[in-house]
DNA sequence: GCGTTTCTGTATTGCATAGTACAGAGACTG
DNA sequence: CAGTCTCTGTACTATGCAATACAGAAACGC
């Protein structure tokens, strides 16, 4: 299967428009997270979307265009999932409550899926590096407020003045997408659970004393 | 894509029959490597094994089959490339080596391409049961040694005899796994070294005081 | 050697599916 | 209300590719 790589194909100027094209990237998305890149038609978005083929082409240049547009509707869905917990994590608490609700969220899915962004990676990543930086502008936004609450810590105080912010949100984002890969692997939701109480121990060692 | 579930297909009786199997596996195992399960086609593994068509359904059941059994390759492949790093992981020093190794090993390659075994997960894990097991078995090997390793010292009374060393384990397969998912996607090896040095303070916290 | 089993080569079939053509509905604009 | 732009519906084409059919070579057993 190698597409041809086509065109931007432009955004639409009607409310009408742009309420087709969301309709169609949502389900995408979802098919996407459900299946797998490789187990969606093009025939079985305009089902789940309820449009036709001329609609696809009007709003994308083609799959693959479909596909890079997909993962920041992708992003929305994963971060939404996590809302109000994303908003403030400028607490060791706030933190806990968001590995917490990280961790019920995969109990609740049966481990089923893993993380939608990071199966994005496996499937999308090496297609093409305007494709990978899609998937890494997605991190980059849901690491965004634990930098956020990290300098603000560190700026209180809280956090001693010597520890790199980004590398304790770096060192975070691996084991959350390390622990899904594994709880999703294993269909054991423990495995986030593990990774998520080594991230806090080295959160907490980087802590003000 | 919908293929059919096909057979098992026996096992090579004779030394040519078990290497053209072989030729075949490895064959498949480099090409999804490099490009992903659906970039990789049967008639590109021909070419690449140098086999015709009807040695590829005589030794596998179809496709489907054939990318189960691709699984153990590739991992035979993944824990090759740690030859000798992973053999005793018994002593901080020797896990300090293997880390090392692998944010090398990152570097060599550009950052590209992440973990053979994790980015078949995103593509394989959800198609069945029987699949995602093979994908279990494969983190299973690759954790073994490090599983031996620190009961090892935890019988020696390095570790301390209240720590679990499959949590241990755990949360370091998942620094792995999340520090190569992000190494990937940033393209940027750094990235797993974060994890890892978040790993190994974790591991340190452990040691018997 | 002869039959049987294992292995290999090639041509073909049938289907799923990405992409295209083209007409038409609806809306806004002067 | 005529003209233009955006949006939508359907039928069609072309092709990549998994799967099959079938024949033949090579090895092995007795």
């Amino acid at each position: 299967m190698q597409y041809r790589n086509a065109m931007p194909a432009q955004l639409p100027t009607t409310e009408k428009g742009r309420a087709t094209r969301r309709r169609i990237l949502q389900a995408t998305s979802q098919l996407i997270a459900e299946r797998g890149v490789d187990r969606v038609s093009l025939e079985d978005v305009e089902r789940e979307a309820g449009v036709g083929r001329s609609q696809l082409y009007h709003y994308f240049g083609g799959r693959d265009d479909l596909l890079r547009a997909v993962i920041d509707t992708t992003t929305d869905a994963v971060l939404g999932a996590q809302n109000g917990l994303l908003d403030e994590l400028d607490t060791f608490a706030a933190i806990e409550r968001w590995f917490d609700g990280l961790v019920a969220l995969q109990e609740r899915r049966g481990a089923v899926g893993g993380c939608p962004i990071g199966s994005l990676v496996g499937q999308l990543a090496e297609r093409d590096d305007q494709t990978r930086a899609a998937l890494a502008t997605g991190f980059e936004r849901w690491e965004q407020p634990l930098v956020a609450g990290l300098t603000s810590m560190q700026d209180r105080g809280e956090l001693r003045p010597d520890a790199s912010v980004e590398s304790l949100a770096d060192m975070t984002m691996a084991a959350i997408q390390g622990g899904l890969l594994l709880t999703q692997v294993r269909r054991d939701p423990r495995q986030l659970r593990r990774a998520l109480d080594g991230a806090r121990a080295v959160l907490a060692s980087a802590a003000a004393v």
